[in-house]
DNA sequence: TATGAATGAGACTTCATTCAT
DNA sequence: GATGAATGAAGTCTCATTCAT
């Protein structure tokens, strides 16, 4: 599968177009959280967005840049709810609570918002066809990292280590957590919080 | 999306015949590896084990039973990989060991075989549309959940829970680390063994 | 065999896409009377119609949607041409006449439209998987059965069975002499209409 | 579709060949009466038979060539039967008492033969891919022309025009009569009766 | 001669994408 | 710009037939 070149192919400057363009991605979330990214067809997102196949493709150069703008759109909105942390006070609380905090975070955004969990559901795509590929994981990297910076004395390097096992252990097991029972799937979620606190609390001190 | 009723069409009774399916299985195995399984094309596997598409199809009722045959070939070679962690005295060793046993275990047979890397890079499929599903997750869950109960005072349900912790981290971050430079892969790696190590320490004592 | 949902996947709105599905039906209807339903393709009718096989399956969901629709087609061309017998005085004429014009009246249908020949010669398929199935004989019995009811006293059930018999050997004999030489066809024809009119004959007086 | 050249590829002149041959001819009757000529695999009829498929083919060049051999299998059997009409004196007897002889015995073979269900259950395919087409039906029709002969001044094209739309007559309304209810098919075999014996009673005394 | 594994043309159907209106 | 009909490459799977053992 080939890579798309651009994101968007041309920038809608009405109103009206941006409208379209927001109940193309709104529905385009949807469709990929359900179906799956391969399993989901452009016309069935169209047709759900009431708009016609081809204004898809005006708005959109391939189906793949229909998922790279719900990566987008999910790293603005999550800059959005994480800007607390890092530049708040927040992140002088203690461990478990910016864990819970990130945790709860995720899920409550994988709760509300169907692109994040298009994205959650289709992460295994991410390496294989999308070049802009982890660009928000990456996000998700340096906030932590920069937490890390504030609360250790890890080395760059070994921060952004640490800091994408962080993320990449809360998104693994939010996509997991998804396909088990929904009370086991809870526990998982809380388990997973407890896994993170207990590897996280002996950095406070660490080179 | 049907499943596939039986792995096997045919059981191969020649020689011959055996071969052939193996080596069906070794391409399929490569090419849902390197292009995931709903990119990968029966004709492309039928072309490179350089057997006609209707032999392909003798064996096989459908693409999905190809599939389902990997995680039957996994779980048999992992039951003689990991049959010593359980049976042997090796139960007995610190966590560290074990940990570091487990992974580097998983982490060998991955290396080994790409009839593992296919089933981690499309471990997506498992609960979509597979139902022998996560034969092979459970398979090390239970494993693991017995070493825990040796070595712990978990109760089971506990034991579950952190077993399919345990089995899921590893499984999800040797998918993660093989998107990653080598090097860094490396070290997420031995970074999960950090983790896992911090994780389960506590649960010596604990009930 | 599966059956097809709906007739029409898309309804054509312009102008232009009526023609092309007229198309369609139209070189349906000639492959399927010359091949036979199974051994007809829908690449070929796509091709024979200048058209693309997508946009064929864009109207008909699946090949037996194609012979559905002929179906359709023929029973409101037959509706247009029977009409006269049941609604007009045609019903009070004497037998013979009525006869020649129901045989003759067929006989014109097939040598006009290929659907006609089509179904007739594909006529083994309305009961093995066709739903809409006997529609047409159905449609052709019943009036049959309402001109017995105007000329004979035949109660309903037995009505019924004396207008299938008629029905049921007009459509017979129309199949069974296009396999015959041209001029023996004719002879098979000409000696329907004896035969059926000795049958019906005696039904004037009888209950 | 291409025509077999020969019914046979060769006379198997063991007995144990012969049994083979036999039991795959049986088999095949019951499949092709079943599912049709089209729908049924060469593979299932050897499968039944307990033959391999490459021995079918030793025997039969190709799929057509067994429905073949079942059309001669029919008319050998048939001779048989119908044997005593023409030479006995049956040929004497009054109309209504032949026309019933005839058709209860053509329902006779359909109930104890498979082998005649397939051919009229698939009388379709005679005119379209078969050449040794209607043999069955000019045997049969040859025998009845004979008894028209005997009992009637027509003329001998006649005599075979007549004869032939009793024979079609007969085997359309026993194909026809299979897709009905059972009660209702019954109906339809006695009222074929009673249609035959109107139209041939009047030929006792013409030209 | 019997076997049944192997073959591969070809059938049906889908769906991302284009382009005339 | 919007529309949606049209396109056709490509995919999965079947089955009549062959041929090595």
């Amino acid at each position: 599968m080939k890579k798309s070149a651009a994101p968007l192919r041309k920038v809608p400057r009405q109103a009206r177009s941006r409208e379209r363009v927001e109940r193309i991605l709104d529905v385009a979330a949807v469709v990929f959280a359900d179906q799956g990214f391969e399993a989901a067809t452009t016309e069935e997102i169209a047709e759900r967005a009431e708009v016609s196949i081809g204004s898809l493709y005006q708005y959109f150069p391939d189906k793949m840049a229909l998922f790279l703008a719900l990566v987008d759109r999910c790293i603005e909105r999550s800059r959005v709810v994480f800007g607390a942390v890092v530049t708040g006070d927040v992140a002088d609380r203690p461990w478990r609570e910016l864990i819970a905090f990130a945790v709860d975070g995720f899920v409550a955004l994988k709760e509300a918002d169907p692109a994040f969990r298009a994205l959650i559901v289709n992460f295994h795509l991410y390496g294989a066809y999308v070049e802009t590929d982890a660009a928000l994981h990456r996000e998700f990297v340096e906030q932590v990292a920069r937490i890390l910076a504030k609360q250790t004395r890890l080395s760059p390097k070994r921060r952004e280590l640490v800091a994408t096992m962080v993320v990449q252990t809360i998104s693994a097991m939010l996509f997991l957590s998804m396909r088990e029972e929904p009370a086991f799937g809870k526990q998982m979620i809380e388990e997973t919080k407890v896994m993170l606190e207990r590897y996280l609390e002996p950095f406070a001190g660490e080179t």
